[in-house]
DNA sequence: CCTACCGATCGGTAGG
DNA sequence: CCTACCGATCGGTAGG
């Protein structure tokens, strides 16, 4: 009762998800150990029982906390513009930005695929569809003719521009020459925009 | 001294790197145990140490192994069109075909982002790049006109396309609804050439 | 290529 | 009776 809105409990179960993340980031599921994650959250081993089950229940809270679709939701649904190319410009940007404050948003999606055949992933999926649905739909309203290319597609493309965005920018940056890198982002979503050909 | 041409050893190093490769696609690296993979070979665990001297050095063989630019590179740089447009299309479709036969050589990627940091895949990228500047280069030579974008980000692009096109149609084949499925190749390879806006 | 084994560490649980 | 946690240890497995 006072300005602490968390209780003790909600606190320590916050440092071990965070503990848990750092870890998991780093060395995958597998490679982290419990105690890894107790001592990086200051407790003991056996507190973290009084708070998870079990490993895999950790793993499941540290998707839910981390992943960005609590920030890129909100932030796509208000994408401005009034035509479709400043539309997608405007989301192509702000799901960029966010995806830069969580650079290691990517490493958990991976951890997700080859430790737990996206298992949790999908489910996450489903709670989204109705969202992407929208956003296809306030697309397709701006001023501008789309190509006749079932909705669908359209963000399956958006989602490969932004992968492909995301795994040279951070996973393969410094692998690759400059010429790669170079205003990268305004020509991929160019490229999502008018192709690269000159009709 | 026969009809065989792999000796005893040579062929019991096959076997542990086929019996690594089946276990690391489906259980991750740490997920994989040194006794599981003698087990799955059909020898004693010390005998593993005959061939390889640690868990990584067998991971890098059968990255190797089957990592598909043994069978991407020579397709794609035999790639066949007049134009542009069915250049890309031919070399998409090859691309697409190669992976639908290693649909779990993403997995591989993956472990390797997660559990190394991309250490090897960036040794692999170097010795790539050759292959990819002439690859671009062949593309610049078709006829048509391409839009003023420099060749590594339409490389960077196509990439992406490959990855979007992978991940929908494999990765989460079975969570997503037939609209975002159908003729999805062609509708992803038309997005790259020419854009979702209708100019 | 195997049996036998090491130091250590694994995920999870005991009683208090 | 609850919460948050302890020191110690369970049965098995890790890479070597």
């Amino acid at each position: 009762m006072s300005e602490i809105y968390q209780s003790r409990g909600e606190l320590t179960r916050n440092d071990i998800i965070t503990a848990a993340y750092e870890l998991f980031i780093k060395y995958g599921y597998h490679g982290t150990s419990m105690r890894a994650i107790a001592s990086q959250a200051n407790i003991a081993l056996g507190g973290i029982y009084n708070h998870f089950a079990s490993k895999e229940e950790i793993f499941v809270a540290v998707l839910d906390s981390y992943h960005p679709y609590h920030e890129i939701l909100p932030i796509l649904k208000s994408a401005a513009g009034e035509t479709i190319e400043a539309f997608v410009r405007d989301a192509a940007e702000s799901m960029i930005n966010v995806l830069k404050r969580r650079p290691d948003f990517f490493n958990l999606m991976f951890i997700e695929f080859v430790e737990f055949n996206h298992t949790h992933l999908s489910k996450l999926f489903e709670k989204f569809l109705p969202d992407i649905v929208q956003l296809s739909e306030n697309l397709a309203e701006r001023r501008g003719n789309l190509r006749p290319i079932p909705l669908p597609l359209v963000i399956r493309a958006f989602i490969g521009l932004i992968f492909s965005y995301h795994l040279s920018e951070n996973t393969f940056q410094g692998d690759m020459p400059l010429e790669f890198k170079e205003n990268s982002q305004q020509y991929l979503v160019d490229i999502f925009l008018h192709g690269i050909i000159k009709d």
